[in-house]
Formats: structure tokens, C-alpha cells, sequence
DNA sequence: GCCTAACCGAGACGGTACGTCCGGTCTTTTT
DNA sequence: AAAAAGACCGGACGTACCGTCTCGGTTAGGC
């Protein structure tokens, strides 16, 4: 966001204020239109019009369409997994499946929908690829992450395991399916991969073959 | 591709053929300019013009820029995994490195520009984003579903694993990687997803605990 | 007409002859979309179509648009003024409306359309401009000339008219009803040019006041 | 050109509002360019990027090539002929001449081309042959009229001429020898015409053999 | 009676202009 | 000064047309 004011601590008390119930209300806009016709279809006017905003009011806000898409999506994800109150049931294979139906199912497929419009935000190298996939699926790494770190101190699993990588499996194959083949990425597919692929893959690292360096 | 001929399997006999160099010309040119500009910064001119065509011969053969991106991407993949030549070294690990190698290693880094350019290929809904990922990455996903059939058939794992999920393990996290965070996909990183997820869960298959119907 | 055997004389005796009906087939097909659509609306590949031709064989005869639409335009012309079979009436006045009627009523509603095609010939400068009013108005203006100068030598009028400027008159202000007002160019309209501007102009062309050199 | 606000009358009080500079800029463009390229080579590009403007704001004023040429050529005419100071020289011929001369003798150079570039307005059966000849060439017409009405009433002529057609006469023979014959339409020429065919016709006119309506 | 060159219809080709649409900026009026 | 509305510049998109070239096939001669 592009708030001078946030920068210099001096509240700019001159003139009318902002009127923060535009921000949201063009974020949802926003949301709105990329679930119904993607990033590519979406533009600048659309958001606005939708959101009864002037152009120029989404600019104040956003320098570019691409962050404010980026603070669209970030916005959605933001309410689905709070690392804060993380699930904890006893047993990793608890934790995720709860983690899981902690969002409601309904949400799913608008999450889905617009999840497919962050895809093309990549093709920018201003580093909004990385930052856009990172404010939305970054979090969810972060709590499998504390999930399995705190699996593993219970000893439910060898210390050995790559923490990293594992954290990585659900998210990379959800965003695959969603992404890519565009299959719905319901409950029953995030439970089967917890069981056919990161569960088994954590009882079965206990003899790491090699090296393992994953960061470049 | 718009090639009308291949439904009615009458060869169209009259007037002109098709230059059939031309479409390998502007797949090319279209191949050069992603990597030098990526999508966006793309046009259909740049690519006309570099492959010396006008642009009524590109659009008589792609209906869109997406759709001449997705097959040249395609194109450079289809030179990467040959389903016909597979490795074969007695072990799943060996097959995997062996699949790794295959490809020359300052190949990666080209490709990996030109992958990023079919991030925004997604955000059309016309199912070219299901093709577009298909088309690169589903000779992958092929090729370690074979590899993968083998060594269970060979004795190496149990026949319960899921090998449909387990194959798209590598593909998805590689693609997470490029697209999302933007880091290099190479050698390094393949052995390490092979030692630390994939061979693991394939040891680790043994107690299923539950369903695991992946497809809908 | 681009037929270099014409010009070089040697017949180029070998291979196929020229189906000499594809010339008129091509160009009543020029005439009628000419008609339809006008010179602008109308396209070769229109004209080759409905001539059942292909673009070549309309490019081998005519170099390109401009001319094909003159020598169609001409050959429209050719058929309505023959100044080998001038009327002959006894009087300026009766050989004059003997030269309007000698045209069926209902073709002109016809020339009509294609004239307004040819407007925009004049737009390359390539002296086709020229060319095109000349081929089509030209010898209307001959005729003209001819049968003033005759009625002229009978002594109907003074031989100080300028003749030149008066044959034009008719021609001149049909053209600009026709292609400009966009009215019909009929022979009520005609009969009243002769009779309040040609006849009367010539009547009272006793004192020309000055110069009248019209040719640069 | 397109302005909805001169319908409703309610002038849409919202939002910028038009650059009415950019109009004249615009218009300034076209002529420039039709006057160095014609017609046929003016692109709309040229014309917006000499005049600095966007393609989108010249489609915003016309929405079409021709309507935009007609405009710019209107524009070119406008500053020619001034109704309100019609010269008053006492006699016809004065008149006439005065109106010839009124116009600095190196712009007809400039406009000579310009109208070159009209011609081929009149391809479009919209309406714009009609319109755009009238734009030019009304007001040119309407002179005529009231310098020869005038020149009635003075008693220099008999009330029976047929103002409609001979107020006609010049302006034809005019356009004819610029767009047909492509000769210059200098002072010379003017002077001829009224000398040899206008005055002549209007002295002439006093045993009208019949005349009949001109217009249908 | 066959060979060969030029013809024929059909349509792909390179090039280029058209008119539309967007992204991001700027201006006008209202709040 | 911020808001809504919308005009502004620049530039890519996809379509259409011109004039050329290529394809398979046909129609003449000349041998």
C-alpha cells in the first residue's frame, strides 16, 4: 500500500481524510471480479466501478494492478488460517485434518476461483511472483511448519525429517491441483494426501539416503 | 491449434499448404521473446516480426496469445522428457537422478524463464490453464508414473502406495518452486525432494490409514 | 491491362492461352460489388470470388485495385456514348437530349452506383485519378465538343465561344449531382442544364469581357 | 463527431471534461497529413501521434477515418468563405472575382490537395459523400445564390435565369477540374469560368426555351 | 499421342491499417 | 484534500485487406 502517511508518522492533518471503507470495499471488488473473470479479464475499472470508487481512489491506494490484487488474495487467505490458534489434537494427522475443516467448505471454491487469478501475477519479476505466492500460501507453510516441528518434539516422528521440505508437500500439490488441473481442492483430497503422501513420507525418512541442502 | 484438416481427415487438397517451417519459425521466435521479455511484455507482433511471418499467419494457426504460448512452451518440454527413453538403472533412486540429469543443466535456466511466462496462462479460464500445466508437466508426472509402476513391480515398494499421488509429488513441488517462489530448480534440489519425500513416503506406504479416492 | 505479350510483340507462343471470358467475368463482377458495396467496401478477394477466379488470375490481368475498378468503370462507360454514332438532329438542342435519351432510363440508376465508386480513385495520385475521370467522362466531354463545333459551323452560335469550358459544363455539374449531392442524374435534370445554363451561355457568349486561357 | 451531451442538453456535469484544444489539434493533424500523404496514406496513427494525442481520444471525437477527414476538410472550408462579408462591389463580375480573390492565392495550393484526399468520401454510402461534399461546397453554393440574387434584384439580369443551377455551375466545374482532371483551380481559371460560361449563361437567359424542376 | 509451359481456382503468405480495449495519469466538480 | 467521474496518452490486441506466391490440376500448343 502506498501510504505516506504510515511512513512518516506526521498524520497529514490537512484536507479531508481518507475514507478507509474504500480500501475494503474495493479489496472485496476486487476479489469479486478475479473470482468471476480472472486476473487477466479484470481490470482496473471494472474494481473500481464495482466498488463505486473513482479510479484515481484506487490508485491513491495501490500503485499498480498487480498489488492490489496481491492485497486482495492476501486479504482472503488472511482470514482462513490464523497461526495463532492452530489446531491441536494430540496427533499430527489430527491437527491437519482440523486445520482442513477449520474453513468451511463453501468457502473452498471461491477461494479456488480466485486462487486462479493470483497464478499469472508470476509473469511480473518485480518479485510480486514471490511475494504474492508468499502471502497466500506462505502461512499455511507456517503452520504445517509448527504442526510437524511440534509432532515431532512430542516424538511422534524422527528429528531427521526435513522439516522444510514436508511443510512444502501439501500446499505445492493443493496449488498444483488447483492451479494446474484445476480440479476442485476439497477434504478429501487434502486428507488423501496427508495420507498417502506427507504422513507416510515422515515415518519413512528414518534413513535419509544423502545430502539434503534445499535453499540456494 | 486451428488445423480444421485433422477433424474432417479430408486433407483440404485445394489451394496452398500450409509451410508447415513456419510454425516451428514462430514457435521459436515466440520461445525467444518469453525468455527475453517474458508474457506480458510480450507481443504478437515482436514474434511475427522475429519469425519473419505477418501476423494473420500466426493467428491462422493460433487463435490467441495464450494458446501460441501454451504450445510453445509445450514444444520445449516435449525435447525434455522422452517416454519412449526412459532411464533404467535397477533402483527407483537411480531412475529419478538419472531423469534429473537427462537434461543439460544450463537448459534449466532458460526453461525456467520461459515456465515462468505460462504462470498467466492459468488465469484464462478457457481450460488453458488445465492444458497449459498438462501439456509441460504431465510427461513428467507420466514419466515417474512409470518409474514408479516399476520399481513396485520390481519388488522395491509395496503395491498399496498411491502412485498417483506420489507422481506428482516432485512435478508440484518443482513447480512451486519456479513459479511461486522463484527459486532455481536444479539438481540439487530434485535429489533433495527425492531423498527427503519421495522415497521416504514410498517406504513409509505400508499402514494406509484411510480413504484416498484423489480424483473427482 | 498488364499483357506484355502486347508489347513485346513476340506472342509468347508457349503454354496455355489466356481464357480471354475471365476477363469479362471478372470484371462484371467488379461492377456488380462495386455497385453493391462501393470502391472502398469492395475487396479482390469479392471480386475473384464472385468471378469464380482466383486473386491471380484478376492479378495477372490488372496490376491492382485501382485499375481494375477503371478499366471495369470504362468498360460500363463504352457501352453509353459512340462518337462514331453521334445524333445528328439538325439543332444543338435536339442533339443534345437525342444524346441524354440514347441511354435506357433505368441503367443510369445503375452507373450511378459504380460512378460513386469511382470517387475515390481520384485519391492516388498516381495520375489513375485522372485516368479514371477521363476514361469514364472524357468522351462525353468529346462528344460535347464535337457537336457544339458543329452546331457552331452551322451558325446556331457565335465561333468566340470557348467551346472547351462549355463542353464540360454538363459533364461537370452531372458529376458533382451524381457523385457529391448524391441526387439522381436523370433526364429531366439533364434537359435543364441545356436549357438554363449550356443554351443560354452559348447565346449570350457575344461579349466575353477577357482572358480565358483554361490550361496550364 | 460524437458529443451526446449536445442531445440531452443536460451537459453530463461529471468528470473531466473534454480538452476541446485536442479537437483542433487533432484536426490541424489530419489536414497536415492529408495534405503531404493524401487520403489513402493517412493513417489514424499518424494523425494522432503528430497531434500528440492518444488513438483513443481521436475515436472518441469520430468514430470513423472518413468522419474525420469530412470534419478536418469542413474545418480547411470554413475559414474560406464568410457568408456575412459577402464582397459588394456592384456589379456581379466584381463580385465574383472579390470572392475569388478573398482567399490568399498559395492556401488553394494547400487545399487542392486536401480535397484531393475528399474524393474518395464519397465510397461511403453513409452519407458522408453527401455530407462531405456539402460541407466544402455549400457554402461556396450559397454565395453564388445571394450574389446572383442580388445581382437580380439590382436589375443586372432577368428574374427567369435559374439561380438553383447556375449558383451551381462554378463550384462544379471547379471540383471537376481538381478531383478529375487534377489541374490547378487558380484565379485564372475562375475568371474564365465566369467570363465564358456564367455571365454569358445569365445574359443568355432571356428566351428560356422550357426548363423543367431540377430537383426530385 | 505425349511433353511442357502457362494457365486456372484456391488459399497461405508478409505486411500494414483499422478500431477496440486497458493501464496508469490527470482534470473537473462535489463533499 | 479526498472523493467519483471520466478524459487523456501510449500501446497491444485481433481482424481484414492488398498484392505475391505456391499448390494441384487443366488446357493448349510443339514434337
Amino acid at each position: 500500500m502506498l501510504d505516506a502517511e504510515d511512513i512518516t508518522g506526521e498524520p497529514s492533518r490537512l484536507g479531508r481524510k481518507r475514507d478507509s471503507t474504500r480500501d475494503a470495499a474495493i479489496l472485496d471488488a476486487a476479489l469479486e471480479v478475479l473470482a468471476e473473470v480472472g486476473y487477466e479479464g479484470m481490470t482496473m475499472d471494472m474494481v473500481a466501478t464495482r466498488a463505486k470508487a473513482g479510479k484515481a481512489t484506487v490508485y491513491r491506494r495501490w500503485a499498480s494492478k498487480p498489488e492490489l490484487v496481491l492485497d486482495a488474495v492476501a486479504r482472503m487467505k488472511r482470514a482462513q488460517v490464523d497461526l495463532d490458534q492452530l489446531p491441536d489434537t494430540g496427533s499430527l494427522r489430527g491437527d491437519l485434518v482440523a486445520l482442513a475443516k477449520q474453513e468451511p467448505e463453501e468457502d473452498a471454491e471461491h477461494r479456488l476461483k480466485v486462487m486462479g487469478g493470483l497464478a499469472s501475477l508470476a509473469a511480473h519479476d518485480l518479485g510480486l511472483g514471490e511475494a504474492s505466492g508468499t502471502a497466500v500460501i506462505e502461512p499455511w507453510i507456517e503452520a504445517n511448519r509448527q504442526l510437524i516441528s511440534r509432532a515431532i518434539e512430542r516424538g511422534e516422528f524422527s528429528p531427521d525429517v526435513d522439516v522444510e521440505a514436508l511443510s512444502r508437500v501439501i500446499p505445492s500439490m493443493g496449488a498444483y491441483r488447483s492451479l494446474v488441473e484445476r480440479k476442485p481442492f476439497n477434504g478429501d483430497f487434502f486428507v488423501a494426501l496427508i495420507d498417502t503422501v506427507l504422513l507416510p513420507a515422515l515415518r519413512g525418512a528414518s534413513v535419509p539416503t544423502k545430502e539434503d541442502d534445499m535453499d540456494t
